[in-house]
DNA sequence: ACAATTGACACAAACGATTGTTTAACCGGA
DNA sequence: TCCGGTTAAACAATCGTTTGTGTCAATTGT
């Protein structure tokens, strides 16, 4: 590599010890200008660099934390890490990255890959397929902070979003136009905010006296081509839904697919009201009224969290942050055509 | 931390280089399988990861390499990130991703930190408003590879696209259409892509005897607000375009935002071409057109000439490799309405 | 039966930085 | 002159691995 201390030192005729000093600017130590001038030359001529592996190694820091996320190519995941990374760097620390696409296996690599790299800390949202590596976690007192999803059974720092809420309110604004049959299309079933989602869904229907058809609920994978056939599948139904609650980007495009594919139009023939918004949303062939994550403020607290539970000597009690949504009208509800 | 060498060493009644040893598996080394399964079981016992900061010191080696982009919001860089990233995966590597947001300091900032933090090696797509850092990279012999982006001024590894090609097929694909005023939107215009497509959109239009009107090239931020201004300044023109040629994905989003503010529709009023292709723009309100990049091959190629340099006792030759594109019609061109 | 080989491991020095502990030089005061 | 107290900087151990070199016993060859 390049110079270490150990050359800027004997380039400055003093021991590395207090080229080191010199650098981490230690207080009540008195150093002499002259020699601090001399060292600062030293480091600029050799261009000198400190090596944060040997740091690390020494410190037992490494300045560096981990984010765990399914899938690098949702907005929502990628809004969420632009926050965070401003986060971590606005206090030094550099974040790593790393894509499970939604597969158990390789989430749980990454978890103990980045911890094997000495990381700091971890922020997850987890595939929710398995869970013994959290808990491994939990029981070594690594600081992590789950995102977006969350295990009931039992407690960590999280930072999630209102999710039941959010589809409670989003049915009711369907109801509210007239809609009866209302759809619910996700992704995998067992995530936390489809399940959340799901029982705002039913307790809507209920508080309203709907009743909630088994038929009109449909989880697919999170493709947007199973999205699309689930959606072809209600649209062919004999009383097929007049309105459809979509978790989820790239499975709203799924919709959007079937339902031109059908040459059907929004909110003419549909009202739809999507999960997770993105800018995008704003161009798809239809725009999409959607319920808004405030990924800049989930980055935001979250690293928060981390930060207390990282630089902590006592061992603090779990934080869970419950971040509120948006609800985005851009028309694509229009009132139920009895 | 966990567990160390040493304590797996304790328990297994070894001593630690024999540990290491049976765990690198190193040749020509006889270990007897009586201390293999007592150190493998200690391993277990103890729940041992080796830890990386120390081996990575030991060995001046991280199996680490890091990409830095200047969007981790573009599908296109996400693209080549997800390629990239299943590449280093397949061999061992970590990826550390660093988001400059099109800001040189960032840049500067993030090839240093990575460097100190002791990455193999370096993939970056450049904002290209300065480059004494990429000069210091390659003074030091360190391995890098740029992507979609290059600098004429000397030889580095590079990935890129025939954009000038790219730009001259599009042009010409509407130029037989009849169109004889067509606009060139773009980003940025000192970045190499740009400055390439529209020398091929100033051959395409020389090749077919049409004259090149400054007034038709626009080169704005890559903020989708920009664009649309741009856009609607050439709608104004008293002979406006009838077709335009867009770079960038954020870019058309503006383009369609400025068609749809004035009531006009693609292809019927105005023809359009896209660069940089993502499978949301087969959504976008608007279907567009584009020029594509392999992603998936930019990545991969990427990896390869990264590897090879990292791994290479003896000094290789710079590879530049050009990778072609694909275009897609999805109907958003129309023959020429005169 | 004795030297030479080899199998199976231990020892110790690195990698580059940090930090508690010494040391050396200097100054003032008695 | 000698002692105590500062000041300024050197010394040395350490973080957890890796790896060249020793070492000691058992085995082999003659």
């Amino acid at each position: 590599m390049g110079a270490t201390l150990k050359d800027v030192a004997a380039l400055a005729k003093v021991h590395p010890s207090t080229v080191s000093r010199v650098l981490r600017n230690v207080e009540n130590l008195k150093i002499s200008e002259d020699t601090k001038v001399r060292i600062f030359k030293a480091i600029k001529e050799l261009n000198y660099h400190p090596d944060q592996t040997a740091r690390s190694l020494r410190l037992k820091k490494s300045f560096t934390i981990g984010l765990i996320i399914p899938n690098v190519a949702s907005p929502y995941f990628i809004g969420i890490a632009r926050s965070l990374d401003a986060a971590c760097t606005k206090e030094g620390y550099t974040l790593i990255i790393s894509d499970t696409n939604e597969n158990q296996e390789k989430e749980i690599k990454a978890v103990y890959d980045l911890y094997s790299r000495g990381v700091d800390g971890l922020v997850i949202a987890p595939v929710q397929d398995s869970d013994e590596h959290i808990q491994d976690l939990i029981q070594k007192k690594f600081p992590f902070v789950l995102i977006d999803r969350y295990f009931d059974k039992y407690e960590t720092n999280a930072v999630i979003c209102n999710d039941e809420d959010s589809a409670h309110n989003a049915i009711q604004h369907l109801i509210d136009l007239g809609h009866k049959r209302i759809g619910f299309i996700s992704g995998r079933a067992n995530l936390y905010p489809v399940v959340k989602r799901l029982e705002g869904y039913t307790r809507a229907l209920n508080d309203n006296g709907l009743e909630v058809h088994e038929e009109l609920i449909c989880s697919s994978s999170p493709a947007l081509d199973d999205a699309y056939q689930s959606v072809i599948k209600l649209m062919d139904l004999p009383n097929p839904p007049t309105a459809l609650l979509i978790s989820g980007t790239i499975i709203t495009l799924g919709v959007l697919k079937a339902i031109i594919g059908k040459k059907k139009s929004v909110p003419k023939d549909f009202s739809i009201i999507g999960f997770t918004d993105t800018i995008l949303a704003s161009y798809f062939i239809s725009p999409v009224t959607t319920v808004s994550h405030k990924v800049e403020e989930i980055g935001i607290k979250t690293f928060e969290i981390l930060f207390e539970h990282m630089n902590s000597s006592e061992e603090l009690p779990y934080s869970k942050v419950i971040v509120e949504t948006n609800f985005i009208n851009r028309d694509s509800t229009a009132r139920a055509n009895i």
